[in-house]
DNA sequence: TACAAATTTGACCGACTGGTCAATATTTTT
DNA sequence: AAAAATATTGACCAGTCGGTCAAATTTGTA
């Protein structure tokens, strides 16, 4: 029988509830800004208000909160790449699908910067991800814009970089947020100052 | 008087050479896949197979390593921007310019990542750089891409966001390495595969 | 060779950190 | 209200890590 766990199996209760969601903020926050590594309990326990030891009665080491954290972003951070319709107008889909990752951006810098630091460092936690769920919905999507491209609806272009374009430039502007405030300081929101830019430059590539 | 330092002022002497080389030969690998936190000197001592007091007789600190590492760093990194020539031709310059920084991904894939490890924490040794030389830089040559868009050369653009989507999409290939070999396994070189689609991509941009 | 300067290292230290544990407090159930 | 289950914590520990230091070794030089 494992040592401790808040009743594994049956509903959690309230407490927990709030506990669980409690931790997952403060380690969001202190993840995101500090790495895996750099991160320290001490710091996630004072965020959260909570002693260490709480802490650890929730989750039973740094990793599982780390890994508890990835997980629940995981779900996020694929559900704008679902969504598009390969029935769908292309444009719109894929003009669209940009839109909501640089609102993701924009809205959850955080999460995107927390996913940056754990690819750099080689995806020691989520590589199954990548390369499971990840890399499916990415071939299928990626067939869908071939399947577009062939019918002559848009451009003959890879997919596959059309989609790493879109992921790299929509998510610098979180993951690159202090280069590009310090270049553009003058600019409240540079992700609602790049949004135009960056559709036309993807209607641009995807005109034939 | 400083504690102790290999002497400052005079001319280096061949030893010094040989083992500072090695030492940030060894840093750039550890601090680029470990970050600064989870790099250790133990780490970098071994790399370089070295005692961790010599280490430190080179460089007073960890922090000192790392920082030596990223001025060494930065110099590198303007050098493509610089080249970029306002009297050119605005296809010709800024095509190679994506170029030079899409081989620069291919061929130091640590420094970039160290980069934006740095960048993805705030910035905390380099935010000055950002807002002193990287920000005049880009200004000016965001200048000259206005410019060329004035005179109709090119398409009416935002030069800044086109500067860092370039950044954006060049570094993807050297940051997210691991992402994009996950879902191109099959792929022997992504930079090189992605050559075609990014040089597409900038010159529907910028046509008119 | 002899001497000085530069280089190298084993041993050690204090601070930090992830994690444990027994004891206490709180909530839920009977 | 009593008992049981759940939640919370102070005190503590072992390992790690950045950094020090005095002593030893090597290198450069007169």
């Amino acid at each position: 029988m494992a040592k401790q766990a808040p009743n594994t199996g049956t509903r959690p209760s309230r407490i927990q509830q709030k506990n669980r969601n409690a931790i997952m903020a403060a380690a969001l926050q202190v993840f995101a800004s500090q790495g895996f590594r750099g991160a320290t309990l001490d710091q996630i326990a004072v965020a959260c208000d909570m002693s260490k030891p709480n802490l650890l009665y929730y989750y039973h080491s740094k990793e599982e909160v780390y890994r508890a954290l990835l997980e629940q972003l995981l779900d996020d951070w694929l559900a704008p790449l679902r969504q598009i319709d390969p029935t769908g107008d292309p444009f719109d889909e894929i003009l669209r699908y940009a839109a909501r990752k640089l609102q993701m951006s924009k809205e959850m810098p955080r999460q995107s910067r927390l996913f940056a630091n754990e690819v750099l460092r080689g995806a020691p936690q989520v590589g199954h991800f990548l390369q499971g769920e990840l890399k499916s919905l990415v071939d299928e999507k990626a067939a869908a814009i071939s399947d577009w491209s062939a019918r002559g609806l848009i451009a003959p272009l890879d997919p596959h970089h059309l989609i790493f374009s879109i992921w790299a430039i929509t998510q610098h502007y979180a993951d690159f947020d202090t280069q590009v405030r310090a270049i553009l300081p003058h600019v409240a929101e540079p992700v609602d100052d790049a949004a135009d830019f960056v559709a036309t430059l993807i209607r641009k590539t995807l005109t034939p």
